[in-house]
RNA sequence: AGGCCCGUAGCUCAGUUGGUUAGAGCACACGCUUGAUAAGCGUGGGGUCGACAGUUCAAAUCUGUCCGGGCCUACCA
């Protein structure tokens, strides 16, 4: 066999996949491009357009939960960012309105805390600035920050209105969040109550979690007798019985109001039989004292006091004992002669309890403990809870008999050590003879992050919105919040996944009332006025519109800088009501961006927020704490309904071991760098293919990779847009069943693969959508399809039927692979469509074509099926062939293949396979074969002999081909390639 | 410490109500091609399904314990 003698260079004639000037080369260059992409499609005004182009159509509200305004992004803003650009570009092109009004959050301690360093540095404490001049610096601190991360957001591709977001600091948003809160009050679910919250007395000011930082410290421990009131048995026990706690913390003795116990743990009735001779003091222990131990701590317990024996004298039920003694009952130094303590102390159940340390009864002061203050409020409500400390420390007059000592110095050299407080009440214990022992503890203590001072408990009046207490049709808060979760999908109903939906129902089940008071300066105002005879809420409308007016006009900064009488007018005076001047939790802000960003069902603040068919939050799943729940509360509250109607949440980024990033560590990943090095849409594309529900680990393995899926896409969209150079309707062929069977099939996998798409993009899988592309580029197109098509795309004649035909339905594919592909890589979309269209003026402005049933096409897909497992085999033969250098390219190969299946052997004659197995001819015969013939175990019935094709080599096609054939103008290529040479010489001349 | 959750090939993910030798894409190795060419095609290696125990005729799939990781609470009298 030799090759045809050499002529003519056929390659010009050839139609290769060039595009002049090489308009989408397969270096993206996306570093460089995606900011000018960005530019212009700020120039266009796509937003407006794509506003414009929606108008008529059904609404989804996309409601973007503010991030603070505060620092540069990182990489789990972007995360965010994207997802929630996934939601709202896959809305719009399926067909609704999905307007994106980013916005931020800006009120808050982080701000606070610059703001106040800043003017530390320039010599003045927080203390002396005014409210209204430290409220204006906390204002432009967060004002200098929202331009640059709005820029950084739009690096990331994010469409949305960028020129009109929202903030929780405009005087619009001020004055809606203080009316939301006076909504609040009129459903009667505000009270003023109190809790026990960190404090620094050195400070004077209560701190958030944030600031509280724990070392050690070595306090005081001391065991601390109980007298027994009461038991039914009590005849059986005679006088004098203890129930003995222990604590680090004296000074909340006079606070104390309950002890607590733990129903699953054993407690016994001890006698002390003997003392420990030779101690270098008397021990408190007297032999015959009787004492109430959990059995686990009488041994620790005993070796405290100094008792070297004692013996157990039966069981005891703490839940029949009535109630103990306070130890300052009798104690005669007391204005009162102890009269003051002489409440009954009563013993109450709780899990907290433990018998790892201590003596399994826990000293109760519910003004100065978080579970003392539960256990205490679950029996009693507010009621009882002393004020017996000060802000600065100092006992009250709630805590007779110790009246102005300090639980923590002031000043001077000892500042932040112990007071004289814990001393006096040791004194007056051992006194009253109710301390059994005492000792020291190094342990871990609150202390402020600042001022390193030790911090305490105490008790201060707050402001909360109660969960259950009945404000609607009867039901509470808490009932109407849950009931809403049911009505909400938070996944449980698109995916089946209840996580979400749990975890948000075991938040709210379980919540305190919210505690919406904070003691600081930046934020909304509590705006209201309370009695001063009867503590309660001053509601009148007419105040209240005021009050939303001034702020409306002013911002929340005329709260602190009008006279309370402004706003009382003539009806009320000022002097008989005091005006709060506690700021709102800044999760009460952010819960009432539904009220002034979307606005009411009947007062939508835009046209696309009318009568939306869904509204949906997306955000992180540490916003089921956060967020997600305070809209739900603020919402229901003031509306009885969720804000939102789905919910989507997503995890944390991770490093690429799993572990969490932190700047410290060093194994951070910053979005910015990402942009500059490889392009933000390799991120996007990184974070389609995550199941975001999870963790979304990042490394550079992860990004390599999704670089590589990037590149074969974006070879895919090149490849399509070389073969439809010069693609125009009249070379179109209709889409019907008389397209050869290679186009029916493809037809029909993109009906399943437009199926796929949007299914994934309805149920927000974006993996789901993306696979299915990717697996129909890798696996349909380019592996098969086009491999396969190659030879007709460039060697048939343009006039071909088989080549308009692959050249239609590539159309097709294009158009609907750049649809689908637009919302995850809004660049490269983009780039491909105006490559193709350069008179068009967005891809983003299309919606997902509609795919015609009719394109659905069974025989052709189960056809196709069963001619590619049969081509496996062949391939399987050409790939043996190879290593034994048989051959080389498989167009060198005339394979014949034995089929045995009648049915299969028709279909595979009824079609040309050489073409499909891309071999330059084939012969298809019956039977089983050579017993020496390549075979695949799970095609039994097909064997394929490798033979080497006759004939010569064709100039232009390569395949090759019985000489005899040709046409004799062109003697050294196939009659086909003959033709389309013909013809492209006609067209030359 | 408590609540919710995650743990399948090097990486990202599929694995229907428990049921044949656990799949895909990418990466890797080798080969082919040199007309998608800083591309394309083919073939191949690679997993005790986090560990252990249990239920079952049968478990990646159900139960329990443990290990590792994450978010959120709490951090102790």
């Amino acid at each position: 066999m030799a090759d045809a003698p050499a002529g003519r260079d056929y390659r010009e004639t050839v139609f290769l996949p060039d595009l002049p000037g090489d308009p989408f080369p397969l270096r993206a260059g996306l570093p460089k491009k995606e900011p000018e992409r960005v530019k212009y499609w700020a120039e266009i005004g796509l937003y407006h357009l794509l506003r414009k182009e929606a108008a008529a159509r059904p609404k989804v509200v996309f409601h973007d939960g503010p991030p603070y305004a505060n620092g540069a992004i990182h990489i789990g803003h972007a995360e965010n960012k994207i997802l929630k650009d996934f939601v709202v570009r896959t809305k719009q092109m399926a067909g609704f309105d999905c307007d994106y009004v980013p916005g931020w959050d800006c009120h808050g301690l982080p701000i606070e805390w610059k703001v106040e360093e800043d003017f530390r540095k320039a010599g003045r404490k927080k203390s002396e600035v005014p409210a209204v001049e430290f409220r204006r610096a906390c204002r432009e601190y967060a004002d200098k920050w929202i331009p640059l991360q709005r820029d950084e957001f739009r690096r990331l591709g994010i469409e949305g209105d960028w020129d009109n977001y929202y903030t929780t600091m405009s005087f619009d948003a001020e004055a809606a969040i203080a009316r939301e809160f006076l909504r609040v009050v009129r459903t009667g679910l505000v009270y003023r109550g109190s809790k026990p919250v960190m404090w620094s007395p050195v400070e004077r000011t209560s701190l958030a979690e944030a600031e509280v930082e724990y070392q050690e410290k070595t306090s005081p421990t001391i065991w601390v007798k109980f007298e027994i009131n009461g038991y039914d048995i009590t005849q059986n026990l005679g006088g004098g019985v203890n129930v003995v706690i222990w604590t680090t913390t004296p000074w909340t003795i006079p606070g104390n109001r309950a002890i607590a116990y733990n129903p699953s743990i054993k407690y016994g009735l001890y006698q002390v039989e003997e003392i420990e001779k030779d101690l270098p003091f008397e021990p408190w222990v007297r032999a015959g004292e009787k004492f109430v131990l959990a059995d686990a701590r009488a041994a620790d317990t005993f070796a405290a006091a100094k008792a070297s024996r004692y013996t157990r004298l039966q069981d005891i039920d703490p839940s029949k004992i009535d109630s103990c003694r306070h130890p300052f009952d009798e104690w005669q130094k007391t204005p009162d002669k102890g009269g003051e303590y002489a409440f009954g102390v009563p013993l109450l159940a709780g899990d907290h309890v433990t018998d790892d340390a201590g003596t399994g009864f826990v000293h109760t002061a519910p003004g100065h403990g978080a579970d003392d203050f539960i256990i205490w409020t679950k029996h009693f409500g507010q009621e009882g809870i002393p004020f017996t400390v000060d802000e600065e420390g100092r006992f009250t007059k709630e805590a007779p008999g110790f009246e102005g000592l300090e639980i923590i110095q002031l000043e001077g050299k000892g500042l932040g050590k112990d007071g004289p407080a814990n001393k006096a009440v040791i004194d007056a214990l051992i006194e009253e003879h109710a301390l059994l022992a005492r000792g020291q503890l190094k342990h871990s203590y609150p202390h402020s992050w600042r001022s390193k001072a030790p911090l305490i408990f105490r008790n201060t009046p707050q402001w909360f919105i109660a969960l259950d207490k009945s404000y609607r049709d009867g039901k509470t808060l808490r009932q109407v919040a849950l009931d809403e979760i049911d009505r909400v999908d938070w996944g449980q109903k698109r995916t089946g996944e209840t996580k979400d939906y749990n975890r948000i129902r075991g938040m709210i089940e379980d919540r305190p009332d919210w505690l919406v008071s904070r003691q600081r300066a930046w934020g909304v105002p509590l705006p209201i006025f309370v009695s001063k005879s009867d503590g309660s809420i001053l509601q009148d409308d007419e105040v209240d519109a005021r009050i939303f007016a001034a702020m409306k006009a002013g911002g929340a900064d005329v709260w602190w800088a009008t006279p309370a009488q402004d706003f009382l007018g003539a009806k009320y005076k000022a002097e008989d009501y005091e005006k709060v001047e506690d700021i709102l939790d800044v999760w009460f802000d952010s819960g009432s961006t539904h009220a002034f960003v979307i606005g009411n069902p009947e007062a939508p603040t835009r046209p696309s927020f009318v009568n939306p068919v869904s509204t949906i939050y997306l955000e992180g799943s540490d916003q089921h704490r956060g967020w997600f729940h305070s809209s739900l509360l603020e919402s229901c509250a003031t509306r009885g309904k969720a804000p939102y109607d789905e919910v989507i949440t997503h995890g944390f980024t991770m490093d690429e071991k799993g572990m969490k990033m932190s700047k410290s560590i060093g194994n951070t990943i910053e979005p910015q760098k990402i942009a500059e090095q490889n392009g933000i849409e390799i991120l996007r594309l990184l974070i389609a293919s995550a199941e975001y529900g999870d963790d979304l680990r990042l490394g550079k393995i992860m990004i390599d990779q999704s670089g590589e899926m990037y590149r074969k896409l974006r070879n895919t969209l090149r490849f399509c847009l070389g073969a439809l150079r010069g693609f125009e309707d009249g070379e179109r062929v209709p889409l019907d069943r008389d397209l050869p069977l290679m186009e029916r099939w493809l037809l029909h996998r993109l009906h399943e693969v437009d199926r796929d798409v949007r299914r994934g993009y309805d149920t927000y899988q974006w993996r789901v959508a993306l696979s299915a592309i990717v697996e129909f580029c890798n696996v349909d197109l380019s592996a098969f399809y086009v491999d396969v098509r190659k030879d007709a795309l460039y060697c048939d004649a343009p006039s071909s039927f088989r080549r308009r035909a692959c050249r239609s339905v590539l159309d097709e594919t294009f158009s609907r692979l750049t649809a689908w592909l637009a919302p995850i890589m809004p660049f490269t979309a983009e780039e491909a469509w105006l490559t193709r269209f350069p008179e068009s003026v967005s891809v983003h402005l299309r919606t997902f074509p509609e795919t015609p049933v009719a394109w659905e096409d069974d025989f052709a897909g189960e056809e196709m099926a069963k001619l590619r497992e049969a081509r496996a085999v062949v391939t399987g033969a050409l790939e043996v062939a190879r290593r034994e250098k048989v051959i080389g390219a498989a167009l060198e190969a005339c394979p014949r293949v034995f089929v045995a299946d009648d049915a299969l052997r028709a279909s595979l004659q009824a079609i040309d396979f050489a073409e499909l197995c891309i071999t330059s001819g084939i012969v298809i015969e019956a039977g089983e074969g050579p017993a020496d013939a390549f075979r695949l175990p799970e095609m039994s019935g097909v064997a394929v002999v490798i033979e080497k094709t006759p004939g010569v080599k064709c100039a232009r096609s390569w395949k090759y081909f019985d000489p005899a054939t040709a046409d004799p103008r062109y003697p050294d290529i196939t009659p086909r390639d003959a033709e389309a040479v013909a013809a492209w010489d006609a067209a030359r001349g």
